[in-house]
DNA sequence: GTCTATAGCTGGATAGAC
DNA sequence: GTCTATCCAGCTATAGAC
């Protein structure tokens, strides 16, 4: 049927089998979730056969680790230099919005919940998974501890634990969303509520600022 | 071995097996998540036969339906009345902080995220899931809304959608703590702190609140 | 209600031809 | 590198003895 076996260089009748099992496993979590992933369906969406995904990786595991791994440095090195040339809560709640729709339209943030989720039990994609979003909330977190720098809210507020509770409130609004979408998207408006709100304080005049951070400080 | 067929009133060897399988289900979700989950795993944690689980539930799946929905329904006629006698957000933070840790505890929150994430592509198990944490969420959305009521945040904060938002960062941040502890639990933190945000700028007084009200009314 | 046994299937993984 | 064929483990689900 197809030419395979064919070497000139020129042809790329389809991206190298290796790519295609890598992009088919995403594929399918997006799809089925992990419990719908084996050698078996993974070779079918990627159009490749079954045996070629232990000889490329060794294992279906060592395949979504890969998968997991390639994703995740991708997408974060696409917002870095956005993500550094954000100054103010403002213009991060806007870049905020921008990246999780991107994120949120490609399948990413279901991928990377569904891989959390069975990395329960699982070291090695539980490694993987961790990696993956430490490359996300290191970003987040250097963003963060910059605006914080000089805010009443410096105080109160622990740059590494909030990008962590964001990143967790996407992953969990993601997981939400297959079983009540209307209530994930509330969620996720006020998500954003609380981002106007951290907005709104930060921005309070000197004496409203005042009397904040004395509240703050009593507590 | 043991004395099966004891039918006298006075033994219960074990509680009936109905019940055990339950329990043992939640056991082996909560210990290896949903990938890990078969009516063998099940049965074999619940002490029980394979077969005794199709005899009462008729697949493994109206098990975990049966699990998730006992456990939700259980546990927040719990804090029902709890929920109700609070009056502010400072109560609300103290009650939170118990609860959650509370559900950790019995390993709830894990539960509830496995089977939100093994519902994915699961139509049966998701419309269970939904109905559960609905139950929270209702609980939740009634008392934030009570608390909002003649607060300067009740233009910007929407009850239903912050009930939502806490559920799903907690969700979020226990699925996390399989990948890194010390992330979920700084995270964790931050969900707090945001939390006692809103309890200062709540209980601000009558400048800085109207200075606040003011620019929240500007976005 | 509970057990044993088993049918029938899907899954991970490997051997070996090409 | 890729394909076919296959082994074997584990799974759901049912039949039937007790």
């Amino acid at each position: 049927m197809l030419d395979r076996g064919d070497h000139r260089e020129g042809v790329r009748r389809l991206a190298d089998t290796r790519q295609r099992l890598v992009d088919g496993a995403f594929e399918t979590i997006r799809r089925h979730g992990v419990a719908g992933v084996s050698a078996r369906t993974i070779a079918g969406v990627a159009g490749a056969n079954q045996a070629l995904i232990f000889y490329h990786f060794g294992s279906v595991d060592a395949l979504l680790v890969e998968a997991c791994r390639a994703t995740a440095a991708q997408r974060v090195g696409h917002y870095r230099d956005e993500l550094a040339a954000v100054t103010d809560f403002s213009a991060l709640l806007d870049l905020g919005r921008r990246l999780h729709a991107e994120e949120r339209e490609l399948g990413n943030v279901t991928v990377l919940a569904q891989l959390l989720a069975g990395a329960q039990g699982n070291p090695r994609l539980a490694e993987a998974v961790n990696a993956a979003l430490g490359l996300w909330t290191a970003e987040i977190e250097q963003v963060l501890a910059r605006l914080l720098r000089g805010s009443p809210l410096s105080d109160l507020v622990d740059p590494a634990g909030l990008a962590r509770a964001v990143s967790a409130g996407f992953v969990g609004l993601e997981l939400y969303e297959a079983a009540d979408l209307e209530g994930a998207e509330a969620g996720m408006a006020a998500l954003e509520q609380l981002g106007v709100l951290l907005e709104v304080v930060d921005e309070l005049g000197p004496l409203a600022r005042r009397a904040l951070a004395a509240r703050i400080k009593r507590r």
